[in-house]
DNA sequence: TATTTTGATGAGTAGTCGCTCAGTGAGCAT
DNA sequence: ATGCTCACTGAGCGACTACTCATCAAAATA
């Protein structure tokens, strides 16, 4: 290995260890000694990659985003049916269950910038949730309700849920143990 | 004034303080120096109205919560149903908008014992609401929904729009601007 | 008036954490 | 072999902040 690609390499594992920190400690409790310490490399090594703590973070966040805003994309792309979106969108929250929380506690507190991005991510995979409402409303399966308030409602009420996962559930479980009952509120009360 | 009045008046001036403070900085960002400055007390008297920062922020959580609780008692003395609730809800929440935006977006970061007593409190409110609905399903004039998921779903989204509000509306505006729509499309959902 | 009680003071303490920078040594070109 | 480059090191800096405690002064009490 060459010094450049061991450079990426050390790049590589500070973003690793930097997710999981992210993920357990939130934006503010993210400690960049930690992260050093777990990464093996020195604290100063950090700031040699990244200019500050908030473009680290940045980093990890908006990769992780990237990530999930492809896999919704390609899932999503193929089906049109408000059901079976939504049971996509749960299998996707139960799977990254400790980041979407940890995203849905800290987002509001974010740097704007950073909550901006956040913002336009999901108003891709939005996008599709509504052109199935609306669509549903259009060849009567769904009544006559606000598309978009419908949304944040799905969207709303799992955030709610993701934020306070302990109050309502065993950690890690908030998607198992209250996703079926929200997704059967969800669908019988827009149905016809 | 004697020395228990006068020490009495110090205790209120911190508190008002406190919750301007924490309404404006958030947990993390309230500052007990800061505090004592504006309260016009040395930073030590803090310490002897209250052990520590967390009982401090707690009184003054507690206080505020207690206000819309014993609201929401008066009114459901008055009238069981469920659209009068959540409109004197609406009301509430559109004069308090700043801090419980605060409270929405800190709720999930605070001290777990904090957050434990938030919820017990919360719980009363919520009471209220599974009532009226309870009986309106009994009566016939709501749909056969799971009350509980109903509930989850109206202070779900309404947190949501609170945490969020300056991605969905003009700072300070956002129950004025969703509040009615979200109200219409609760009722509408529910109702037979 | 003399003494005790007590609410208030604010400089000081201890701990945290993001970030720096002089120094090190392995790798690379010549 | 020699000298240079540069990724990396980690002790230390400085800024911040919750909390303490020796001290004070005014009010209550005797």
């Amino acid at each position: 290995m060459n010094r450049q690609e061991a450079k990426q390499e050390t790049r590589k594992k500070i973003l690793t260890v930097a997710l999981r920190e992210f993920t357990d400690h939130g934006y503010q409790g993210a400690n960049t000694a930690r992260i050093a310490k777990e990464a093996g490399v020195a604290h100063g090594t950090i700031f040699l990659h990244f200019s500050d703590k908030d473009q680290l973070l940045f980093e990890v966040i908006r990769s992780r985003l990237v990530i999930i805003s492809n896999r919704l994309y390609e899932a999503v792309h193929h089906s049109k049916d408000i059901a079976t979106l939504c049971r996509i969108h749960l299998d996707y929250l139960n799977e990254e269950v400790a980041f979407e929380a940890m995203l849905a506690r800290e987002t509001p507190l974010l740097p704007m910038a950073l909550q901006r991005q956040v913002f336009t991510i999901r108003c891709g995979i939005v996008g599709h949730f509504h052109q199935a409402i609306s669509q549903g409303i259009e060849n009567g399966t769904i009544r006559k309700v606000n598309p978009t308030v419908a949304l944040h409602v799905w969207f709303g009420t799992l955030n709610y849920y993701l934020a306070n996962q302990h109050l309502f559930a065993s950690p890690g479980e908030i998607i198992r143990e209250k996703g079926e009952a929200l997704l059967d509120y969800f669908l019988t009360t827009i149905r016809r």
